[in-house]
DNA sequence: TAATCGTTGGTTTTT
DNA sequence: CCAACGATTA
C-alpha cells in the first residue's frame, strides 16, 4: 500500500489518505490532479475502508471516465469491478434504465442528442401551428434546456409576459411529445435521476446506503443539477451519508455559458462543512516562465479560491510574442516557426496550434497544407453525428422503438421511396388527431399516402422481425443492407467515405458487444442489446476519429485543449474583441471567463510558448483593424522575448526567401496613403490621453487630414492628426 | 423529388 | 466571406 504514495508529494499524498469526510481539492493545471483521483480511489480499496461498489466516481467525458478505470484497474488488480465510474449523464442512464418503472419511463426509452432535439422542437412546432419566427426552435431548445438544467419543470416557471407564457406552454408540449415517443434528452436524463432519487425514497436510500464514497472530477464544471444530484447521492447534512471528493479547478472553468457554476465549489465548502481543502500547487508540466506568466494572467481575476502554481523545473525558455501585420502573414509565420522546429527534431504531434474560434483554423489550415505540414483539426463532426451515421442509428431505433417519431422522420423518405411532403403532413395530422406515434398512425391513413406508406411500414416490421434473433453486429449489417441505405451512398458519387463510416459503425457494434455487460434489466429483452448501443451511440459522441496515429501538427479550439498538454504551443489571434471575444465583454463575468481561458491556454505548454497578434483580420468577409489583446500586456515583460520581423531563424524552405514573412500592402492599405507622417490603416498608435489604438480609417489629406481611431476601452475616435500627439507603436 | 436560389448568421460546446 | 438552411422552382 505504501508504494501507491511513493510517487506521490506531500500535497498528493495528504488529499489521497484523507479521512473518510468531504473534502474539496483544488487541483492546480498539470499538478497531478487524476493521479489523486485514482490513487485516492485505489487506496480507499487497498486500506479496506470501503469495498469497491461503494464507491461512485463521476467525469464529464466518456474518455475521462475510461481512463479513470483503466488506471485504478491497474493499481488494484481486477477489484475495479463493482466500482460506478461515469459521466453524470451515463449514470444517470444506468440508474433510470434500473428503475425506469419508478421513473415513469419506457425498458427501451431512446436519448435524444442536440441535434435530435431540435428536430423534435421543429416538428413540435409545425404540428403546433407556431410561428418559427416568433419561437425560434434554437431560443426555444435553450429555452427548455436551460430550465431542465436549473431543476424547473413548466408548471414551476413563473412566468410575466405573454410570451414567455407561450413558452412555457411549448416546453410543456415538447415534454408530452417526448414521453409520447419514449425519448429523453441530455437535460432530461439529469432532471428524472434527480427526481427520481427525489421522490422515491427507498431508492434513494438504496444508493445513498451504497455509495461511501463520491468522488467528482472537474467539479468547477459542474451544473446546479448536477451538484444538486450530488447533495441527494451524498445524502447532505444526513447521518452516514457518502463522502464527497470533490477536485477542480476555479481558474479553468471555462463552461459557464453552458451552465455550469464555478460557485457550487463555494457552496459545497459551506454547505457540506468541509474541513480539508487541499491545494495542489505544484506543475510537472511546465517550465517556471510559462507558469509565472499563467500565475501573472490569472492573478488579474478577483474572486478566486486562490492558488500559485510553482516548479521545480527551471525556467525555461522566454515566451515568444509576435506581432503579424494581417491573419495570413501570423499563419505563414507560425507555419515557418513550425517548419524550423521540425527540422530540428520537434515530433508534430508534440506542437498544437490553439485558437479562440474556430473560424481561425482556416487561415492556419491553408498555411499549413500549402507547406505539405501534416496536420489534424479536432472538433467538428463526430462520428456518430455522421449524417449516414445517423440514418443507420435512425433505423436501429425504430426497431428498438418504433414510436420514436425523430427517427421516424428521419429515415421514412431516406433512401428516398416517394413519400413526399404531403403524405409526410398527412401522417403528421393523423397521428396529432388519434394520440399516436407517426408509425402507428399509418394503420389509420387512406387513399394515396396510405398505399405510399405501406411499404415503409412493411420494411420495418420485417427488420423487427429478421432481427430479432441476430447478434448485434449482424443486426447492424442487415440493416444496411435491407434499409437501401447502403445501396443509396453506393450509387453517390461521393458516398465512398459514407460507405466506410457505415461499415465502422459495424465494427463500432461488434466492438460494443463484445466489451459490453449488458445490464441485468435489459436481458432477455428482444432488442436489449440494440437499446444498449444505441444508448452507447447518444451519449458517446465517438472520439475516436480515424487518421489518429499520422505524427500530424494538433488544431483545436482552446476549449478543445483542456487536460491536454503539448511541447509547443502556439496561441494565435491575441486580440482585443477576438480574445477577449466581443460579445463576452458585454457580459458580467465575461472577461474573468475569458481570462481563464487564457489561462487554460498557456498552461497547456511544456517547453516553449508562441503568443501572436495580427494587426489586421479578415473576419466575416470584412477587414478588422485590431488592438492587442489586453492579456498579452498582463504578462511580465521579463518572461517574453518578442519576435521581430525577420528575426526568426531564416529557413531557406520559407514561402518567399529568408526573412521575407511580410507580404505585399493590402489593398486597404494602399489607398490610405497620403496621411502625413507615415501613418497608414491599421497603424498601431499612442496617444498621450486615451493609450493605445488603431487607425480604422481616415478621410482628408494634408493638414486637414483627420484619422478615426479605435482606442479600445477609451472608444474610438476622430482625431485631427495635424493636431493630436500621436506616436507610431 | 431534386436542384437551385436566397437569406441568415457566424464564440466556446465534455453530455 | 462562406456555410447551412429554408423556400422556391424545374
Amino acid at each position: 500500500m505504501s508504494d501507491l504514495l511513493a510517487h506521490l508529494n506531500p500535497s498528493q499524498a495528504q488529499a489521497v489518505t484523507l479521512p473518510d469526510e468531504h473534502a474539496l481539492i483544488l487541483a492546480g493545471a498539470g499538478s497531478g490532479k487524476t493521479r489523486v483521483l485514482t490513487t485516492r480511489i485505489a487506496w480507499l480499496i487497498h486500506s479496506g475502508a470501503v469495498s469497491p461498489a461503494g464507491i461512485l466516481a463521476v467525469t464529464f467525458t466518456n474518455k475521462a471516465a475510461r481512463e479513470m478505470r483503466l488506471r485504478i484497474e491497474a493499481m488494484v488488480d481486477g477489484r475495479a469491478r463493482g466500482m460506478w465510474i461515469g459521466t453524470f449523464h451515463g449514470l444517470c442512464n444506468r440508474l433510470l434504465r434500473a428503475h425506469h418503472r419508478d421513473a415513469g419511463l419506457a425498458a427501451l426509452f431512446q436519448i435524444l442528442d442536440v441535434a435530435d432535439q431540435l428536430a423534435a422542437i421543429k416538428r413540435l412546432l409545425k404540428a403546433l401551428n407556431v410561428d418559427s419566427d416568433r419561437f425560434p426552435p434554437r431560443e426555444l431548445l435553450y429555452f427548455i434546456n436551460t430550465h431542465k438544467e436549473a431543476g424547473l419543470r413548466p408548471h414551476a416557471i413563473e412566468a410575466h409576459d405573454d410570451y414567455t407564457r407561450r413558452r412555457v406552454e411549448l416546453y410543456q408540449e415538447y415534454e408530452a411529445q417526448c414521453q409520447r415517443e419514449s425519448v429523453v434528452d441530455f437535460a432530461e436524463l439529469l432532471l428524472r435521476c434527480h427526481e427520481l432519487l427525489q421522490r422515491n425514497e427507498p431508492v434513494r436510500r438504496h444508493y445513498q446506503q451504497r455509495f461511501r464514497h463520491i468522488l467528482v472530477d472537474e467539479f468547477q464544471d459542474t451544473n446546479a443539477l448536477q451538484y444538486r444530484w450530488l447533495k441527494l447521492l451524498a445524502a447532505e447534512g444526513g447521518e452516514g451519508g457518502a463522502a464527497l471528493f470533490c477536485v477542480g479547478d476555479d481558474d479553468q472553468s471555462i463552461y459557464r455559458f453552458r451552465g455550469a457554476n464555478v460557485g457550487n465549489m463555494r457552496d459545497f465548502e459551506r454547505e457540506f462543512h468541509v474541513r480539508h481543502l487541499i491545494r495542489l500547487e505544484q506543475n510537472y508540466r511546465s517550465h517556471g516562465n510559462i507558469l509565472d506568466a499563467a500565475n501573472a494572467i490569472i492573478s488579474n481575476n478577483g474572486n478566486r479560491l486562490g492558488k500559485n502554481l510553482w516548479t521545480e523545473r527551471g525556467e525555461g525558455e522566454p515566451i515568444r510574442v509576435f506581432e503579424a501585420l494581417s491573419d495570413g502573414d501570423e499563419a505563414r509565420w507560425i507555419v515557418g516557426e513550425i517548419e524550423t522546429l521540425v527540422r530540428e527534431g520537434v515530433a508534430r504531434g508534440d506542437i498544437a496550434l490553439l485558437y479562440r474560434a474556430n473560424a481561425q483554423s482556416r487561415a492556419l489550415e491553408h498555411q499549413l497544407f500549402s507547406s505539405g505540414i501534416p496536420y489534424r483539426v479536432h472538433g467538428g463532426l463526430r462520428f456518430f453525428e455522421r449524417q449516414e451515421i445517423k440514418h443507420a442509428l435512425a433505423y436501429l431505433r425504430l426497431i428498438a422503438n418504433a414510436d420514436d417519431d425523430t427517427a421516424f422522420m428521419r429515415v421514412v423518405n431516406f433512401p428516398a421511396r416517394g413519400i413526399g411532403a404531403r403524405s409526410q403532413e398527412l401522417l403528421l395530422d393523423a397521428a396529432r388527431a388519434g394520440g399516436a406515434s407517426l408509425y402507428a398512425a399509418i394503420a389509420a391513413l387512406s387513399g394515396r399516402s396510405a398505399v405510399a406508406l405501406a411499404p415503409f411500414h412493411r420494411l420495418i416490421e420485417d427488420l423487427r422481425g429478421e432481427t430479432a434473433a441476430l447478434p448485434l453486429p449482424d443486426l447492424v449489417e442487415h440493416v444496411l443492407e435491407r434499409s437501401g441505405l447502403r445501396t443509396h451512398y453506393q450509387t453517390e458519387k461521393e458516398g465512398q467515405d459514407r460507405l466506410e463510416n457505415l461499415a465502422e459503425l459495424v465494427t463500432a457494434a461488434r466492438n460494443f458487444s463484445v466489451e459490453a455487460q449488458v445490464a441485468p434489466e435489459t436481458w432477455g429483452a428482444p432488442h436489449g442489446l440494440l437499446a444498449e448501443f444505441l444508448n452507447h451511440a447518444s451519449l458517446e459522441a465517438g472520439d475516436h476519429q480515424a487518421g489518429a496515429e499520422e505524427d500530424a501538427v494538433q488544431l483545436m479550439t482552446i476549449h478543445a485543449a483542456k487536460g491536454l498538454e503539448f511541447d509547443v504551443v502556439f496561441l494565435g489571434g491575441l486580440e482585443e474583441e477576438l480574445f477577449p471575444h466581443g460579445n463576452s465583454l458585454a457580459e458580467s463575468g465575461g472577461l474573468e471567463e475569458e481570462r481563464r481561458l487564457m489561462y487554460v491556454a498557456v498552461t497547456r505548454a511544456r517547453k516553449r510558448l508562441y503568443l501572436s497578434c495580427a494587426q489586421e483580420r479578415v473576419l466575416h468577409g470584412q477587414t478588422h483593424y485590431c488592438l492587442r489583446s489586453r492579456f498579452l500586456d498582463e504578462i511580465p515583460q521579463s518572461l517574453v522575448k518578442f519576435l521581430a520581423r525577420g528575426t526568426q531563424r531564416s529557413a531557406s524552405a520559407a514561402p518567399s526567401g529568408s526573412g521575407a514573412v511580410s507580404r505585399p500592402r493590402a489593398p486597404e492599405t494602399a489607398s490610405s496613403r497620403g496621411l502625413p507622417g507615415g501613418l497608414r490603416i491599421g497603424q498601431n498608435v499612442r496617444h498621450p490621453r486615451f493609450g493605445y489604438g488603431v487607425i480604422v480609417a481616415a478621410e482628408g489629406g494634408g493638414g486637414d487630414a483627420k484619422a478615426q481611431i479605435n482606442f479600445g476601452d477609451a472608444g474610438v475616435k476622430w482625431l485631427l492628426l495635424s493636431a493630436a500627439k500621436l506616436e507610431t507603436v
